[in-house]
DNA sequence: CTTACCTCCTGCCCGC
DNA sequence: TGCGGGCAGGAGGTAA
């Protein structure tokens, strides 16, 4: 499930293959990922150049000359770079052609992934699904005086909060559990029972644990062939997601997994209380 | 305003 | 062997 970091990873790949390429001609084969009118992407996208790529949260945005498109891989979404005349692949749902006979195409088996084009001005326009996300976690205003008041009138579990696109943008279920395990907060903690030093702690394991996920070319839970830009490596630094049964690292007690607001969360009951 | 539950979809794992 | 059932999961929607 790419989350922050693997998004930065594969935006990074992406850009060295297909920065400044020409699209010539799109084909949707599961109309439901385009969340914005068909039509558009068909007739909107022929022409344009890909300038930049960005990211927000766990959106992928494609700067184009006169539109961004945003992309959110969900679950399993990802993008392979191939040449035109290879034969389309069971899971792929878009293709971009550009004028070198290169492809760009959008492979996703749970087709949960979606796409929004929007033009340059509607980019946080209320249609577009960047408009109500929280702070970004490397920017300066993810602050105490930021984070305090939103965590402070929740009685959600922390964990929960952590998911909560709308309060930090970038997290999912991976690092939630993995900043709680370094919070050594138990991840069903209500959320404004947190004391002061907790909340600083929130920032700073945050910032630390997807920094270091990105210098390690984020999570690679599930092995797939080649997905563009994700061969990561924070799999092996993983405390407490998916160690269930294993030691703690810090003191040797079993990891469980319970259900936290409907997820699976791993956590170690010694360390978490 | 919450929160619980449903939906989307497929692959995988289990039991029979 | 193969089939059915259950499960996982981001985020949007809806019901309560």
């Amino acid at each position: 499930m790419p989350e922050l970091p693997e998004v930065q990873t594969v935006i990074d790949t992406l850009k060295l293959q297909v920065l400044n390429k020409a699209i010539t001609q799109i084909e949707v084969f599961y109309e439901n990922i385009v969340k914005t009118d068909l039509a558009d992407f068909y007739d909107l996208l022929p022409g344009q150049h890909i300038i930049d790529i960005h990211r927000r949260g766990k959106h992928i945005i494609f700067e184009l000359d006169e539109y961004y498109l945003i992309s959110h891989l969900r679950m399993e979404g990802k993008y392979f770079i191939k040449d035109k005349d290879e034969e389309l692949s069971k899971h792929e749902h878009v293709i971009f052609y550009f004028e070198d006979r290169s492809t760009l195409r959008y492979n996703d088996t749970r087709k949960f992934g979606t796409m929004h084009l929007l033009t340059k001005d509607n980019l946080y326009s209320k249609e577009s699904p960047l408009s109500k996300l929280g702070v970004e976690p490397f920017s300066n205003d993810f602050t105490f005086e930021y984070l305090k008041p939103l965590i402070m009138k929740k009685t959600a579990p922390i964990k929960t909060v952590l998911l909560d696109q709308s309060v930090i943008s970038g997290i999912g279920n991976i690092y939630a559990d993995e900043i709680c395990f370094r919070l050594r907060l138990h991840p069903s903690t209500k959320a404004n029972t947190l004391s002061d030093e907790s909340i600083n702690d929130i920032i700073r394991h945050t910032n630390d644990v997807l920094d270091k996920a990105i210098k390690l070319g984020g999570t690679t839970i599930r092995s797939y062939t080649s997905q563009l830009g994700v061969t990561g490596r924070f799999q092996n630094e993983l405390d407490v997601h998916q160690q269930v049964n294993k030691p703690c690292k810090v003191c040797n007690t079993t990891i469980i997994k319970i259900k936290v607001g409907q997820r699976g969360t791993y956590l170690c009951p010694n360390c978490q209380k």
